[in-house]
DNA sequence: AAGTGGTCTAGACCACTGG
DNA sequence: CAGTGGTCTAGACCACTTT
């Protein structure tokens, strides 16, 4: 037997005792929460066997069905894999699926800088036209526009102008990051489509930026999306083409 | 009773009748595409009802677990959405998700135009240290690099420098399309990362693109990936920023 | 209260991988 | 060959939505 390939001695002891501490959620997923932690606290390293779904059921004593459906959890995440006859190993390239959700103060943490911002404007407002249009409100309704300049250690990065219906956020209690504010109001979204092209800067744009007039910029169109459907974000943006990049994933079975 | 969002009368034996005539794959598979195909062909709409998991089960001759795996089928790609305690239903809007991997050729399909190429450089040669490192070869290895311009309805749209380690297509039977050869030697990859940043056209580029020297391009740099995790393709391109918009979905949960 | 999806069980057989 | 994941069953109870 190669020692490499099976299961470390100990393991399943380990994930039964560590998931006896998870809150309240349903029990395939505290398994896959458990082994999840275990994989990221460099535990189990790329290319490791996890135990055998019929050991893991009979350790949690729980049913084979359960252990499949928490893998099947960690599978889609991506960090297992699994191998028809096998078993299920530890992905070896944990390579960050970095197209992710998150807003501008997030994204610059994940990529190790600080996000501030200067604001531009901010206003509520009947919805415009293309507001109506784009969030699938009705005339008569507001939204806060917030324009700003964003900033990462301190260098403009972005120019980004944000429309939400005003009914979705509490504007007074609100601090520096929007999604915060959304994620407050409970109307975090969970899902985004983003438009992306490449232009040059205008003379405003450059100004803002700090860049010379006609140096290239990404221009990106984001329209987020609570799970039940319905659009609750607009936001433009124009990054500097010279310190920005955009990471997208592609699959080839939607 | 609400009469829109109860399920259609006689829809549950349109899918089980249409259900039989599926080939080889498991059950839950054929149930969802069988489900699948009446929602593309616009029978079911956005937002009608599904029946219940109990009525499909009973009503396919299988188990509720079945039947609710072809819904999980459903929902990960989206034409589908569950309300706990409410029911299944189609979802409201199919906003084709267009970050789906696949060659220039089928690009420009989907977005319905047709795609022809201009080879400028057409290659086997030892792979460079740049190649080596993104594909993971080894320095004996030889490399297909192809580099094209590429046209849509005619107009240059991008050039395209694409590498594949040779072992990996067989060269002399390959048409136009790389993707096609990689499907048909069974390397087709099945995801990829892009990283995606402005640029302005050098004096070559606008050449070769019919666009003025300063217009703003948008680089794209994929690595493509088999099931296995090996790297199978790097291909770097610079589209014209002023007809190609490059769109992006983004999910909260990775 | 009735009906829905969400979780879970304790089995079973098949298809595949590996020594 | 033994062991693995892949599919499937016939139930059960819980949590939630709708009427």
């Amino acid at each position: 037997m190669s020692i490499g390939a099976d299961p470390e001695p100990g393991l399943l002891s380990r994930i039964v005792s560590d998931m006896q501490a998870a809150g309240g959620d349903p029990l395939y997923l505290k398994m896959a929460q458990t082994i999840g932690a275990l994989i990221e606290a460099g535990e189990l390293r790329g290319g490791a066997a996890l135990p055998s779904e019929r050991d893991l059921a009979k350790a949690a004593g729980c049913s084979r069905v359960t252990v499949r459906k928490a893998i099947d959890e960690l599978c889609r995440k991506g960090i297992v894999s699994r191998r028809h006859g096998a078993g299920s190993f530890v992905a070896k390239q944990i390579d960050q699926p970095l197209s992710v959700l998150v807003g501008f103060t997030e994204d610059m943490k994940r990529r190790g800088a600080v996000a501030t911002s200067r604001v531009l404007e901010r206003e509520v407002a009947l919805a415009d036209p293309s507001d109506i249009l784009k969030l699938g409100l009705s005339p008569t309704e507001t939204v806060l526009r917030l324009t700003r300049v964003r900033l990462s250690d301190g260098e403009p990065l972005a120019i980004e102008s944000a429309v939400v219906p005003a009914s979705a956020i509490d504007i007074p209690s609100m601090g520096e990051s929007l999604y915060d504010a959304l994620r407050a109001s409970g109307n975090m979204p969970v899902r985004a489509l983003q438009r992306i092209h490449a232009g040059i800067a205008t003379a405003e744009d450059a100004g803002l930026l700090g860049t010379a007039p006609g140096s290239p910029v990404l221009r990106i169109e984001r329209r987020s999306f609570l799970s039940n459907g319905r659009a609750i974000e607009v936001t433009t943006s124009s990054y500097r083409g010279d310190r920005y990049d955009f990471i997208a994933e592609l699959t080839l079975d939607p």
